[in-house]
DNA sequence: GCGACAG
DNA sequence: ATCTTGTCGC
């Protein structure tokens, strides 16, 4: 699941892409658009964005196995990112995987692919810091909704391939960039 | 009170 | 997220 705004703002499209794992090829993709009637507020992001993922995943033929989402999953301050948000909404296994940090502290990350530490908030783990690629920036992985930190990163290591972002990230980006490609097969 | 702050 | 300049590598 990823999101993309038209030009002028007013506009939220939400894109998913579904990929058949460990394969990691398309099977199915949606694109819905809503009206953006909340503004970004870090912690608050639900609330902008899910409207337009929840339409864009009552689109699909098929209801997705488990839900990977361009943000956090319990790495939030009340515990409660998009990722977590939406799995609970939807009643799916669901993963954070976000490029930057909303809250949490932790240490330097070995850059190796597949190394992480943990990311740590009032004394518990809430998410990994995790580098899917050596050489690039690490993401932040945290559980979203009925799945452990270990089951997250191990489907996440498994969704990126040659890029720093997951694979069903990149997908549903470039969904809603407008940005299609043809593949033959 | 001050800094931090997913997309 | 969006915008912009400069650099590195295939």
């Amino acid at each position: 699941m990823d999101v993309g705004f038209e030009a002028d703002g007013t506009v939220t499209r939400a894109a998913v892409a579904v990929l058949r794992y460990p394969e990691l090829d398309v099977l199915e993709t949606a694109i819905a658009h809503r009206p953006t009637e909340f503004p970004y507020i870090p912690g608050l992001l639900s609330f902008r964005e899910l409207p337009a993922v929840l339409e864009a995943l009552e689109k699909l033929r098929e209801p997705p196995d488990l839900l990977l989402c361009d943000g956090q999953g319990i790495a939030h301050p009340r515990r409660l990112g998009i990722a977590s948000h939406l799995g609970l909404l939807v009643d799916i296994p669901s993963i954070g995987v976000a490029k930057t940090r909303l809250c949490g502290r932790h240490d330097a990350v070995a850059n190796q692919r597949g190394a992480w530490t943990p990311l740590r908030a009032n004394g518990e783990v809430i998410g990994a810091v995790l580098r899917t690629r050596p050489g690039v920036r690490s993401v932040y992985v945290s559980p979203g909704h009925r799945i452990s930190l270990e089951t997250a990163i191990a489907y996440v290591m498994g969704c990126c391939t040659r890029y720093r972002l997951p694979e069903t990230t990149r997908r549903a980006h470039r969904l809603a960039s407008g940005q299609m490609v043809v593949s033959l097969g």
